[in-house]
DNA sequence: TTTCTATTTAGAATTATTCCAAGTATTGAC
DNA sequence: GTCAATACTTGGAATAATTCTAAATAGAAA
């Protein structure tokens, strides 16, 4: 469904990059990277132990300036759903998130088909650039990691 | 629009509390009357210096608790649109959450007719008990209080 | 090359939230 | 009502999350 990723990433995110003024740099280009390979919805923390890995200089400033370029240019989404650390996602397709208030965990969910946005009356104030949509509940069934921060009932 | 509050929130808040299992608290009421009394969107700090103003004895710890408490039991939402602290709505009318990412501050706006909220496929792996939808932009036009993250273009 | 500006870095600082242990209030059983 | 059990509150310490700072580096422009 997504386009495969790691090879494309460079060109890509270059002119993503450049059409907001930011530069391109190997450590954008990799944290870029560390979200593209593992499409959970990593922390900025998350994101710094998986991008040393591969990179072992990068600092955690680092990481979450590029956090924030990625954002503003558009490749990547910030996930706010609790008082808890941002989340990360580069799904960039239309979706919501749903995240279950039992294991804290965030799942992409679709919209269903149309109308896939939901109309909201801003009449003239605002200038609307993004939706985020988060679903707040809990996984049902056999949700294996459930029950970290409390047992479902 | 909103029924009027002041006087109303002690029985209505009790019986609230106590279908969660959740115990009754001049605490808990005064956070509560704190929020409806000015339908802004504060954080947790802003509500514990407003709160301290008539119970001065009030900590912290405990508007968080009770803060926690309001959202459980529903008569308060939670609002997270960044990285910074939760804010805390007492509007439970359906509505969304614009948040300018100019100046950061929260707005509600209000959902057109049906369909209000997004039809989302969650094919029976979540049972979701709350959608929250937050609009980020800017606000256009004279916003006086905007430019305090950084001016408008 | 020289200059100018953006970015990176480590670590300090700040902010936001949670935890803790002791005291207080509320509930339910008797 | 008394008593025990439990929930709640409190101040402060602890932790987690994020931002700031100042110096070094890298990239772009001149
Ligand atoms: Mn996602
Ligand atoms: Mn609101
Ligand atoms: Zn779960
Ligand atoms: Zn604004």
């Amino acid at each position: 469904m997504a386009t495969d990723h790691l090879p494309v990433s460079g060109d890509f995110l270059n002119q993503r990059l450049a059409e907001k003024g930011l530069r391109f740099t190997s450590q954008r280009q990799h944290v870029y990277e560390v979200l593209l390979s593992q499409r959970d919805h990593p922390s900025a923390d998350e994101v710094f132990m998986r991008a040393k890995q591969s990179k072992p200089e990068i600092s955690m400033a680092t990481v979450y300036n590029s956090l924030d370029a990625l954002v503003k240019c558009g490749v990547v989404r910030q996930v706010n759903v609790d008082r808890g650390a941002s989340m990360y996602c580069s799904n960039m397709n239309e979706h919501a998130h749903f995240c279950c208030d039992d294991c804290g965990k965030v799942f992409d969910v679709n919209l269903k088909d149309s109308p896939r946005v939901p109309e909201v009356d801003v009449s003239g104030k605002f200038e609307v650039r993004q939706i985020d949509i988060a679903l707040h509940g809990r996984c049902t069934g056999t949700c294996e990691d459930c029950g970290r921060r409390e047992a479902h009932a």
